[in-house]
DNA sequence: CTGAAAGCGCTAACAT
DNA sequence: ATGTTAGCGCTTTCAG
């Protein structure tokens, strides 16, 4: 904790080496020639004074902040700290800076933080979008004059490019590889429905058993664990039990993973099961389970070059403006086969 | 992405409201008393121009950025995730925004982060030293005349404040823990000894060993799951054995879990086990595992609020300045006992 | 209750 | 090669 003085200024520092503020100004910024004996007169003042350029000073010279935003619901969320790590690593690649706000899915926060960086003029952001459709955030969003970039769920209305896996795809896989198994009665565990990313999963499940002709069984409201408990107590009860599980959301797959234990259901001999999204220890567990792997890194990745692409290229555009907004990045996801599909045993 | 048009500014929202700029700056900043009349012509004339105040202009006219900093080694790592998650949270409770930038531990990018916050005139800002004997960081942060807070490491010589979980103790405890059980070839193993918060834990469990009059067994090159394996082999073949293994970070607690699953090692019948942190399924593995828990969420929120208490306080003062860089929180961290350290069988 | 005008620290013409 | 000066958009005395 420290004391409360002023800042050094630029002007400052060139009274103290005897020279114009220009003069100053050219040396830190290393632009035009400056005579090395000035120059290092003013470095030292530099030195001496401690100084430090005032950003917001240059920014309200017309410069860019080159600053750049994320708006995620969580950053707690592992998926999206990686991206986070992965944004911010790149940005300051850039020499850019990285400004952090989180919406919990909610529009509300979710227009306030997108307010609160037009304000600080951000040069441009990365959004993963409450809602794909609502109108506020796409009017917003063509408001904002600044490159912005979907991350993990599209806007609708080619607002902005997107980057995002192939949930719908990753589903349908996931669901026709129990089917390969020979399992028939096959239920779709999930909580918020409300999200983009889960409807599309739901949809590739639900298009796989109408593939193979077989009745879809969803639950989409599994909140919590208890919520979990009860729905597959209550499934497996019935005359025609399931035998097996596809759970949307890492939560939901642990949850379901506990609850098969602590029932004694023998996996996947009894029920079979399989998660949407890797996480720690999946492997490890007994049985170890199978889940279908998003590409988190990649999607972070991308998004952060896709956005300082278009920073970059912002002066001399290659592209057409309508050629940019349609830019849908679709990254494919991938099956991780373990014990828990009945793929294979684990070893002992 | 959107085109380039230049931000609207105050001075034509004054014009096409036909009134002056400080009747529209005492508008957006609805501190005194303006026409209703004239202050409604200037609210439509803000809404339809869309605009929002230039923030680099405010804090050229030498307000607060409303803006701190967050300098962690890593952002993906669940740990700092959440004490991020935390912070952003109580910043945004205050109107305040939160840039973060990563170090991995390096004194290099440390200082680059630093210095660039304070370019950024930030208010404030939390930070994990990546070495907390580092005299070059003592005089950064002595120099930075903003309040700062050491996070989970805290800063030698008193700089800064800090808030960090009682390592020392935690391992102590743990350790003990495992001898009241009745081992007594305990060995210890972990990676990054160079870190702050390993080598207090690594002093807690020599403590409790010595205390004990117990042999320490230390293995600080636990760099990865190779390295994990064969120490543990090298350990289970001596003529006297080692019968349990307390793990000083979450990455290799889990790769002895692994190898000691791998090995069919019974655990804790052979050989018990206890992790430093807790982690998801660490309650779910059979068997499940005994760890130390961090109170991450409170460490976060403590560092958060102390930090704000500074930041709103730094104009009418309660505490002497000396007082304050003393500030050291300590918080205590929590034995959770699982079958692992021989407590009680899972429940089959 | 409202407006005119002076800067905040910096950069970029324009001079020299 | 270097200095002078005019603002960038905003807040804030100080008048009216």
């Amino acid at each position: 904790m420290t004391k409360q003085k002023k800042h050094p200024t630029l002007k400052e520092v060139a009274k103290r080496a005897g020279v114009g503020t220009t003069t100053v100004s050219r040396v830190i910024n290393a632009v035009e020639h400056v005579e090395p004996w000035t120059k290092a007169r003013v470095e030292r003042a530099i030195k001496e004074l401690g100084y430090l350029p005032n950003h917001a000073a240059r920014v309200l010279k017309g410069h860019k902040t080159r600053t750049i935003g994320l708006v995620v619901p969580s950053i707690a969320d592992p998926f999206f700290s990686s991206c986070a790590e992965v944004l911010q690593g790149i940005a300051r690649q850039h020499g850019f800076l990285l400004i952090v706000l989180t919406t919990h899915n909610e529009s509300a926060m979710e227009r306030e933080a997108v307010n609160t960086l037009i304000q600080h003029r951000v040069d441009g952001f990365v959004i993963s979008p409450a809602d794909a459709e609502s109108d506020e955030l796409r009017s917003l969003l063509t408001r904002v004059m600044v490159p912005v970039v979907a991350l993990d769920r599209p806007v609708a209305g080619a607002v902005a490019p997107s980057v995002v896996a192939d949930n719908f795809v990753g589903a349908e896989h996931a669901t026709h590889h129990l089917i390969a198994h020979g399992y028939k009665r096959i239920a779709c565990l999930t909580g918020e429905i409300e999200l983009y990313t889960i409807r599309e999963r739901a949809r590739g499940y639900q298009a796989a058993m109408a593939a193979a002709g077989l009745k879809a069984m969803r639950n989409t409201s599994i909140y919590d664990c208890t919520a979990c408990e009860s729905a597959i107590e209550k499934m497996l009860k019935e005359p025609d039990p399931v035998d097996a599980i596809f759970t949307l959301k890492n939560s939901v797959t642990v949850d379901a993973f506990e609850v098969l234990q602590r029932m004694g259901v023998p996996i996947p001999e009894k029920v079979a099961l399989i998660g949407y999204d890797d996480f720690q220890l999946a492997g490890t567990v007994r049985p170890s389970i199978t889940v279908v792997q998003q590409p988190i890194e990649e999607l972070g990745k991308t998004a952060a070059e896709l956005l300082f692409r278009h920073l970059k290229g912002s002066s001399a555009v290659a592209m057409p403006a309508e050629a940019k907004a349609r830019q849908q990045v679709l990254l494919k996801t991938s099956l991780i086969p373990r014990a828990s599909c009945g793929c294979r045993p684990d070893p002992s």
